[in-house]
DNA sequence: TCATTTAGTTAGTGATCACTTACTTACTAG
DNA sequence: CTAGTAAGTAAGTGATCACTAACTAAATGA
């Protein structure tokens, strides 16, 4: 039952992520983990000198996981709308596939005892706005909507949709579909961006 | 120094919730309250028999002061769109004035520990959003905003702003106006409601 | 084959948590 | 004035936490 320490190492973040999700980032303690994976609590400490370092690593693999899912996304599509859509998209996917992310965003460990892991946080989800804004900037000079928003602001717009949905979600003990809802209220607001000037140019 | 229970209950309440701000809700130990009030950590447990029941008073305050801040918000306000923009900004305005509100809804007491509390809060969710789709249907019904919008989607769009921009408070470390930003973003959501078929008349 | 490396264990540490018990002191009604 | 009540204290309890020291056994390379 030896693993070599790189597996080890990547089946305790992947625990970690799995509990965090399952039982709440606070609740993930050193003694569950290691049960869990079926090692003494103090094999963990092999591993990663410090319950925080163990944070760090779980931190970096979502981030570098959203990373993925955004260009994944993003791959081979070039409307700008389209690509505004594919990035929500796969925004709600993530979180409904690993729900312990938005929890992550206010768990103790990153708010109050890591500053670092709230830094990265902050960072990636001001690169998912600034891709929205861009590509929002892009469909603006193409007069898909209207020239006179702030593709920055409508950003925002976008990212609490996706950030809304996943509270409802988590607050409704999960029982809605968080990806559906999401993705029917993003048709409503991308029509309400779009129908204005469209509607114009149509009749 | 010594108060009666009444006045004790309360200060202990006030306390929670400020230190709830202050340091996050799970680390507000009955050690610290005690304290920072200036008693010993027993006394807490002659006014409160657990500290569960302790978290249920403070959401009861919370959901008290929520209620009484958007009938507040409401009075003498006829117009459907302008009691929407007042509700919206007096929850803002609540959540400047109380950060913990949104904390709460990712700490662990209320998602985890206790299914009442979050109850509690997904209801008063829910009243802010349907007061919210209400007030849109009236809307709807003077032709101030398409007729094809599901008025609780819209709803869902506007508190989801709310959370947004509670969200990037909270992760910014509070460092820009959460009700002057969200308050901006609301114009923008209102005016793309408004426009369509407002800009259709005009032109 | 055997020495070295390394993943893992056993059995603790002190700190901190919510909560309890037994006692004490301040207020108040009769 | 005094007896009863209610607020508060001192000093614990056991549980749980992250973390450590000393030891053991499995893999590995020469």
């Amino acid at each position: 039952m030896r693993k070599s320490a790189e597996l080890r190492k990547a089946e305790i973040v992947a625990t970690v992520l799995e509990m965090a999700d399952r039982i709440g980032p606070d609740r993930v303690t050193t003694a569950a983990v290691a049960q869990q994976i079926g090692v003494t609590q103090a094999a963990l400490f092999r591993h990663f000198p410090s319950k925080a370092e163990l944070w760090a690593a779980v931190a970096e693999q979502v981030t570098d996981t959203l990373a993925t899912a955004w260009r994944t996304a993003l791959e081979d599509v070039s409307d700008p709308l389209e690509r505004v859509r594919a990035l929500v998209a796969a925004q709600l996917a993530l979180i409904a596939r690993t729900p312990a992310i938005p929890m992550l965003l206010f768990s103790r460990e990153l708010t109050i005892e890591n500053d670092l892991l709230r830094g990265a946080f902050q960072e990636r989800l001001g690169a998912f706005h600034e891709m929205l804004a861009a590509d929002l900037a892009a469909a603006q000079t193409q007069g898909r909507i209207p020239a006179d928003l702030a593709p920055r602001d409508v950003a925002y717009l976008l990212s609490s949709l996706v950030q809304g949905a996943a509270i409802r979600w988590a607050l409704g003990a999960r029982k809605t579909s968080m990806e559906e809802t999401g993705l029917a209220l993003l048709d409503v607001q991308l029509r309400l961006l779009q129908r204005q000037e469209g509607s114009r140019r149509d009749a």
